[in-house]
DNA sequence: CCGGTGATGCCCT
DNA sequence: GGGCATCACCGGT
């Protein structure tokens, strides 16, 4: 079994913590069912870009992004998904992850989307605000591998455009394909 | 293969 | 009341 990613690991700028986080391993348990997916793509947003739910100041949605690194922020979003966040940086620095993808060992496309990947791993708001450097919240990270990455703009998105902070593994077939980007570049 | 669009509910203005 | 860090489906090519 792998070790458990630190607290210290996400208490750094979120576009360090952004990249590094491809290649590590999600785990999500319920009672005794476990399932572990490989991280395959992220996204950075920091308060200070108004992409970010806490550009424009606390409210009760994005409170986790204000509080300490290593929290799960979930949020629910065109009626009817969920997306998954780790909260990075200090305290009152509001910015966190996005996990825009993952890889199933057995389908491909089951995690290739930000809401598609809560959806198979049963994340939803009840796990808003747990702690993932702690198993008991049944979702927690585990240190992987450091593949070869691709930084591209982040998608999905109408504000803060220009900013290149998607990083994805190069090549994998589970990112996600909403938007057309070019490799290498 | 590709772009357009409807579903659907919560949060913030 | 508008807009949203999405996705699957539809129809034209």
């Amino acid at each position: 079994m792998s070790e458990i990613i630190p607290r210290s690991f996400y208490s750094r700028r979120v576009i360090e913590v952004a990249p590094d986080l491809v290649g590590m391993w999600l785990v999500r348990q319920i009672n005794e069912s476990i399932q572990r997916v490989q991280i395959v793509e992220t996204e950075a947003y920091e308060q200070s870009e108004p992409a970010c739910h806490a550009h424009r100041g606390q409210t009760s949605r994005n409170m986790v992004m204000f509080g300490c690194a290593g929290y799960a922020y979930v949020y629910f979003v065109y009626g009817m998904h969920y997306c998954f966040n780790i909260v990075t940086d200090k305290e009152n620095t509001a910015s966190a992850v996005l996990i825009r993808a993952v890889a199933f060992p057995d389908n491909a496309h089951l995690g290739a989307g930000p809401a598609k990947l809560c959806k198979a791993l049963s994340i939803d708001k009840t796990l808003n605000g747990i702690d993932v450097t702690n198993p008991q919240g049944g979702l927690w990270l585990e240190v992987g591998e450091s593949p070869p990455l691709t930084q591209t703009t982040r998608i999905g998105i109408t504000k803060g455009v220009d900013l290149p902070w998607r990083w994805y593994w190069q090549s994998h077939q589970s990112v996600s394909k909403t938007s057309r980007q070019l490799n290498n570049k």
